[in-house]
DNA sequence: TCAGAAAGATTCGTGTTGAAACTATTTCTG
DNA sequence: CAGAAATAGTTTCAACACGAATCTTTCTGA
C-alpha cells in the first residue's frame, strides 16, 4: 500500500469549486442580461452552426436531450429562438435563433467564461496551454467507456486542442 | 496579433464534460446504493468530520447553505443522518450521521469519483501531481472576490492570493 | 400493405443548485 | 432593559440536469 496522494479526490474537488465559481460569476453577471449560461451557450451555438435540431444541438453543447428541450422552451418564450417542424420529416424540429436573440447574443459579452478567462491570462500562456493539454487527457480517459480500460498507455503526446470535430465518440 | 487560442473556452468545455461524466457514472453506480454523489459527499464529511452545523458543513463541501439544507432533509427523511438542536445556542443544528448511515457509507464504494480515478490512474503520477497543482493555481485565482480584480494587470507575478486564510480547512 | 420497430421530440418525476425572503434566537447598543 | 442588529437555519422560487415514459412520425420487412 503505496499510500499514493488521493490526487482524484482533490482533482474531483478543485473541479467542483472551478464550476461553482464559474456558475456564481456568470449567474450573476448574466442578470444583467437576463441570461443563464446555459442558455448563452445553445444561443451561441445555435448563431454559429445555423438551424439545428433539438438533439443536434444537445450533443453540440453536451447536454442531455430532455435539458436542451426545457432551455429552448425559455428561449422560446422569449422569443430569442424558433421552433420549426421539418417539412420533409415531421419528426424533426429546426431551432433557429432569431432577430431578438441576435441582438442579445451581440449586446452580451461571454460572460460564461469571463471569470474563467481572468483567471487564466493571469497564468502564463504556456501554462495555460498544460492545464488545456492536461484536461483534454482526462476527458478522453473519461469519456471513454469502460471497454478496454486497461490497454490505454502512453499512446503519445497530445498537443492542440483537436477537438472540434475530433471528438469522435459523440460526434452528432 | 497572435491570435492565441481560446484556452479559457476549451478549458471550460472539458471542465463541463468531466463533471458530466462523473455525475452520469456516479448516478449510474451510485443507483444500486440508492444515492445520490452530493448525498454522499455530505454523509462521508459527516462520518469523518463528526456532528457538524449546517453551514459548517456547506463550507466544507463548498455548497450553498441552502442546497445542503435539501440534501439533509433527503437524508434525514431516511434515517441516515440526525439533526438535533444545540442546546446552548439553540440557533444552531447538529448533523450528525446514524447507524444506519454508518453502514450505508461502509457499503458503499466511492463511487463518485471512480471513474475519475479510474482515468487518472491510466496517467503517470506525475502527471497527476501536474494537473492537480494547475487546477489548484486556477482556483485560487478564480475564488478571489472581484476587488482589485481591475488593478491586476501584469503588475507582476502574483503568487498565492491572501485566500488561505478565508477559505481554510478544505483538504477533504 | 401494414404491423411493428425505430427515431425524434416532449413530458414527467426526482434531485441539485443558489439567491432572496422569512423565522427564531442571540448579541449588541443606547 | 427594550429595541436593533447579527446569526443560523429554513422556505420559496426559478433554473438546470437527467432518465424513463410517452407521443408522433417514419421506416422496415414479411
Amino acid at each position: 500500500m503505496i499510500t499514493q496522494p488521493r490526487y482524484d479526490l482533490w482533482i474531483f474537488q478543485s473541479l467542483r469549486r472551478i464550476m461553482r465559481a464559474v456558475d456564481l460569476y456568470s449567474a450573476k453577471l448574466s442578470s444583467n442580461y437576463e441570461i443563464t449560461s446555459p442558455q448563452l451557450i445553445c444561443l451561441l451555438t445555435l448563431k454559429d452552426d445555423g438551424p439545428l435540431t433539438t438533439s443536434a444541438l444537445a450533443k453540440l453543447v453536451h447536454l442531455g436531450n430532455s435539458t436542451v428541450v426545457g432551455i429552448l422552451d425559455r428561449l422560446e418564450k422569449r422569443d430569442l429562438i424558433r421552433r420549426e417542424r421539418g417539412r420533409e420529416d415531421r419528426r424533426l424540429v429546426l431551432v433557429s435563433i432569431t432577430d431578438q436573440g441576435e441582438e442579445l447574443v451581440a449586446r452580451a459579452p461571454s460572460p460564461l467564461q469571463d471569470q474563467l478567462a481572468k483567471a487564466l491570462l493571469r497564468l502564463p500562456a504556456e501554462e495555460q496551454a498544460t492545464i488545456a493539454n492536461a484536461l483534454d487527457r482526462v476527458v478522453r480517459l473519461m469519456e471513454v467507456p469502460d471497454f478496454q480500460a486497461a490497454p490505454m498507455l502512453e499512446s503519445g503526446p497530445i498537443d492542440l486542442p483537436p477537438d472540434e470535430g475530433a471528438d469522435e465518440g459523440d460526434k452528432r
